[in-house]
DNA sequence: AACTGTAAACTTTTT
DNA sequence: GTTTACAGTT
């Protein structure tokens, strides 16, 4: 806890009073940057318990899982002081709400309750399918634009339908036409994607008026967080919940809307007032959270937006510091910089939890990460998706969703031949035409494969050994005992690695990819694992492990990049603008404030894009409680290609009138500090070494060989086996020392 | 069918 | 600079 949350907690403004204590019709918080936002929502929830609103009742939906469970875990607690529980309150994302919902009620709209959620990557499979199935050529459809067009569409409640009549032109009527193939691949695998979990349910709720009667019962309170970025598709879900009780309670800052390109609709917010004209509203400007040189240097540059009503921001914290602008050479430069500033922080006195690097583009993160590595200065890179983006996670993923959904055809030609089991191209194709003509799965077609209809023997045996291997998964997975005698998800997860020879697979081959692929696969059963004792906490009812399965592939399918950020962790954040919304720092520090990066080059010459971008860079800046570094590099590579670069608009219109102080790039006075000289000492057991990805760690084992000898090593990062000559290992200090920051 | 190497396309931002 | 796609080889 820190210091402004308590001072929040003990005395609310009178307009925060004025909204936590609000209980019956509509009410619009107009939330600023740090201005007790969560408080005022938790605060909200348990005034509404404690005036005798039942727990259930309350349906709170968030964007991020990150969010809801912060919003949870401080509503329990404050609950708690009051002996009261917060039993059967629902707060959940959007996207896991409407998730749940169709588990209950989908047979009625999409035809299943057993449905999988298709990610990025199976939506590109998908839509490349859906683009053949209408015979055009993909060479011209490219599934990314393709997808676009229907995300945006779906974000609006367009169906495949209406998309069609409102189709003026060609290109228009072959989305359509492509529009309705990709829904009919999606129906027929029993799959939704992510824009379908909320129209589904839109819909639902529309056609289906026992649901919404349910719905409408249950949740008799409802509150929306981060309502600048809630879609058209979102709203009516909201609006059909809400409509009769009007118990409905929205918060955000139009001045953070950041979401526009994935077609938040930010009138949802500003018209809040003309949908429910009854709607008490509650500006909150103080902002409990920065400095007044932060403070103001935001209210400056959000100022710039033409399209915006002009809020009062203002702070009663001291002045504190000024936020500091650095121009350094390259992005090297840049980076190592920040890494100085975050050091000289810590030996100030700042945890490194309380610090955070943001950038406008994940490519800007491999150079700080490298920096901040050379340095040994614990940090992590906000990218919870990127480990269910592994090929080997994505392989074990799809195993686990074919024993869930074996209609899963986009998982099932994922992983027929992974490992390879001769089963190619050729025999795919067939597979599939067989599938397609009989109207069943590609998974039930092995069945009718055979050397009449033109398979080769080899493929036959492979894919019928295929076939009863996942039988049996299927068979063992739906009879209770077997799997809560075998005991849990994780072995069920451990099983099917195994069964399916992934493990095998990557084992026997030894790079040191394969390594960690190995290790990765080890790691999702320990995610698994841990979800499992999660889930054995939260629910009321003992789950059955197929229920376990499905409830854990839809988390898998639901995490984001903000959901990796810990705030156990005794590291650095490294992450996106985006990710960073709703978080806050002691000491942030933004990179590549430029022209073309921030503001990012494609939004240059439209005026709406640019105001987003502005407010992208509004929100970093106000992440900061305390210190800001605001940094660009002159030169930058990117795609290969270094050029010269120009200091971002931004940074003059917050400079205004000085008041940022410019700090020469001389004062540091670096010198050109070489790398030392290749060390000829030996590297030995207690060693503290430096590799070029893993950063510094401390060598705990070496196994001499002729050739080949391998070292163990334990990193920042983790515990890693390099082979000796091919690591390029740099000896920081010998055996004898000890003192290497945290690692003992 | 499986593996290997080279060409080409590509990057905003994400639930 | 990185990932993906495809062609050519075994």
């Amino acid at each position: 806890m820190n210091m402004s949350m308590d001072a929040k907690a003990n005395s609310l403004t009178d307009a925060q009073q004025k909204a936590v204590t609000h209980i019956q019709g509509p009410l619009l918080v107009l939330a600023g940057p740090g201005s007790g936002k969560t408080t005022v929502v938790t605060k909200r929830i348990a005034n509404l318990i404690a005036n005798g609103v039942q727990p259930w009742q309350i349906l709170a939906l968030t964007f991020t899982n990150k969010a809801a469970k912060e919003m949870r875990e401080r509503v329990f607690t404050l609950l708690e002081e009051q002996n009261l529980h917060a039993r059967g309150l629902t707060v959940s994302t959007f996207h896991a709400f409407c998730a749940r919902l169709l588990r209950d009620w989908g047979d009625r709209i999409i035809g299943t309750t057993t449905f999988t959620i298709y990610d990025t990557a199976d939506q590109r499979s998908a839509a490349k399918a859906a683009i053949r199935a209408c015979n055009l050529n993909d060479s011209n459809w490219k599934p990314a634009s393709v997808l676009a067009a229907i995300s945006s569409a779906k974000n609006k409640l367009i169906d495949a339908d209406t998309f069609e009549n409102e189709a003026s032109d060609f290109y228009g009527k072959s989305v359509a036409k492509i529009y309705r193939a990709y829904e009919n691949i999606l129906r027929g695998n029993d799959a939704v994607d992510f824009d379908d979990l909320l129209m589904k349910t839109a819909q639902l709720l529309h056609k289906d008026a026992e649901v919404k009667q349910a719905m409408q019962d249950r949740y008799q309170y409802l509150m929306i967080d981060e309502y600048q970025d809630t879609n058209h598709t979102q709203f009516v879900i909201a609006d059909s919940i809400a409509k009769n009780h009007r118990n409905i309670c929205v918060v955000g800052d139009p001045d953070q809307s950041v979401y526009a390109w994935r077609g938040a609709d930010i009138s949802n917010i500003l018209e809040f007032e003309d949908q429910y004209s009854d709607a008490t509203v509650v500006p909150l400007g103080r902002n409990f959270r920065s400095t007044g040189h932060i403070v103001e240097t935001s209210a400056k540059l959000i100022a710039f937006n033409a399209q915006r009503k002009d809020k009062k921001l203002y702070t009663e914290l001291d002045d504190g510091n000024m936020p500091t602008v650095l121009s350094l050479e390259s992005e090297r430069e840049e980076a190592e910089a920040i890494v100085r500033e975050a050091v000289r922080l810590r030996d100030e006195g700042v945890l490194l939890k309380e610090m955070a690097v943001l950038y406008r583009v994940n490519a800007l993160s491999r150079v700080l990460e490298d920096a901040f590595r050379n340095e040994g200065m614990p940090h992590i890179v906000a990218r919870g998706t990127a480990f269910y983006a592994r090929q080997e996670i994505k392989q074990a993923l799809s195993y686990l969703r074919l024993l869930v959904n074996p209609n899963d055809d986009v998982a099932f030609v994922r992983i027929v031949n992974m490992p390879t089991r001769g089963i190619g191209a050729t025999s795919i194709n067939r597979l599939e035409q067989l599938a397609q003509m009989r109207g069943i799965s590609m998974l039930e077609a092995i069945s009718e494969v055979s050397k009449e209809r033109g398979f080769t023997a080899r493929s036959v045996t492979s894919m019928k050994k295929f076939a009863s291997t996942c039988h049996q998964w299927q068979v063992d997975g739906r009879s209770d005992e077997s799997l809560t005698a075998a005991g849990s998800l994780a072995d069920l997860v451990e099983r099917v690695v195994r069964e399916s020879g992934l493990e095998a697979f990557y084992a026997k081959n030894a790079g040191e990819d394969d390594l960690e692929r190995l290790q990765n696969l080890e790691e999702l059963v320990s995610a698994a694992s841990e979800f499992e004792e999660r889930l054995g906490i939260d629910d009321e009812q003992p789950p059955t492990p197929l229920h376990m399965l499905f409830s854990f592939l839809e988390h898998v399918a639901l995490v984001s990049d903000a959901d990796a950020v810990d705030p156990k962790n005794g590291a650095v954040t490294l992450m996106t603008l985006h990710a960073a919304k709703g978080l806050e720092f002691d000491f942030v520090a933004i990179a590549g404030l430029e022209e073309g990066v921030l503001p990012h080059e494609r939004s240059l010459f439209e005026n709406d894009q640019m105001e987003e971008e502005r407010r992208l860079c509004y929100v970093g800046v106000t992440r900061a409680r305390k210190n800001l570094l605001l940094t660009n590099a002159r030169k930058r590579t990117q795609r290969g290609m270094t050029n010269r670069t120009m200091g971002s608009r931004f940074l003059r219109e917050m400079a205004g009138s000085s008041l940022i102080e410019e700090v020469a790039v001389e004062q540091w006075d670096v010198p050109d500090a070489d790398p030392p000289s290749p060390c000829e000492q030996e590297i030995t057991t207690g060693s503290v070494v430096r590799h070029k990805r893993f950063g510094v760690g401390k060598v705990q084992r070496i196994i001499r060989r002729t050739r080949g000898s391998t070292v163990t090593v334990h990193f920042q990062g983790g515990v890693k086996h390099l082979v000796l000559e091919y690591a390029k290992l740099e000896l920081v200090s010998n055996g004898s020392s000890t003192s290497f920051n945290g690692i003992a």
